[in-house]
DNA sequence: ATCACTGCAAAGTCTTTGCAGTTCC
DNA sequence: GGAACTGCAAAGACTTTGCAGTGAT
């Protein structure tokens, strides 16, 4: 049985100890739809069970050993975060702030051509993709 | 003879008044590179010349109405801009910082896929793409 | 017992807002 | 002349840092 799901063992596996503020945060995060700023998930876990800088320290540490991730929608200037489980994208709706992801077919190859044709680059690790739009309630 | 190359009727036709700092703004982003932080583009333009906090205003106006846009190249928590030309990507160092521009040729194809298959999402009008690795220098 | 983690307070960085004076059309 | 733009000062939002105390292993 894989241990991806359990909070204690993936923060154990990572070297971080399993504190109740780290496993809450983890457990949060995999129910979560759509990335969350540190004020939103300040707010979910309780303002009392967890201090704000604590928090920006968890998610720093666990964005740092790729537990999660931070993503840019352009919503504000809040950074937002996620669980990362299956590489994914979004779509946002520019008026609502609607989330919806969806998987890509093309980046790898896309990313593997560009690293082949560039003259400065040598390895290309990782890569953004967000899509801007209206959703149906919205347009 | 094209004029989206000159400041002043660039500005004229998005309906804002040719000011000294703008133009000197248009003219900046125009011959440089990368996308700039409101510090950098400060400087460069000369800190006496424009107070930052006009040039805070000019990005904005200019940024809505499509002249200049703004990236998140996940270097610092600055926004940076760049003068909207023909539609392109960037790939960045994550170690140096370093910038290349590279143009995609599936992302529009893309974007229709995933905007006909989604449930939720109606129009799509943008979107961004970066790629992340190390450059020769830092590899 | 040790070292990671936490809370509190304080500071730092980037950005926005208010208002009075100035400039462009 | 009037609306757009500017500068200055001040506030606001988000994030980081220092340090002493607490808790997980």
């Amino acid at each position: 049985m894989n241990s991806s799901h359990d909070p204690r063992s993936t923060l154990h596996r990572a070297g971080y100890r399993a504190t109740t503020g780290r496993v809450t945060l983890l457990n949060l995060l995999a129910q979560e739809a759509k990335p969350l700023t540190v004020a939103e998930l300040h707010k979910k876990i309780g303002v009392q069970s967890m201090n704000e800088v604590t928090l920006y320290r968890a998610l720093e540490s666990l964005a740092s050993s790729g537990i999660v991730a931070r993503v840019d929608l352009r919503q504000d200037r809040a950074a937002r975060y996620e669980l990362r489980g299956k590489h994914h994208h979004h779509i946002v709706c520019t008026a609502c702030g609607a989330v919806e992801d969806f998987s890509d077919t093309v980046c790898d190859s896309l990313t593997k051509k560009v690293a082949q044709r560039s003259s400065s680059f040598k390895t290309i690790s990782d890569h953004s993709m967000e899509l801007f739009g209206l959703c149906r309630n919205c347009f």
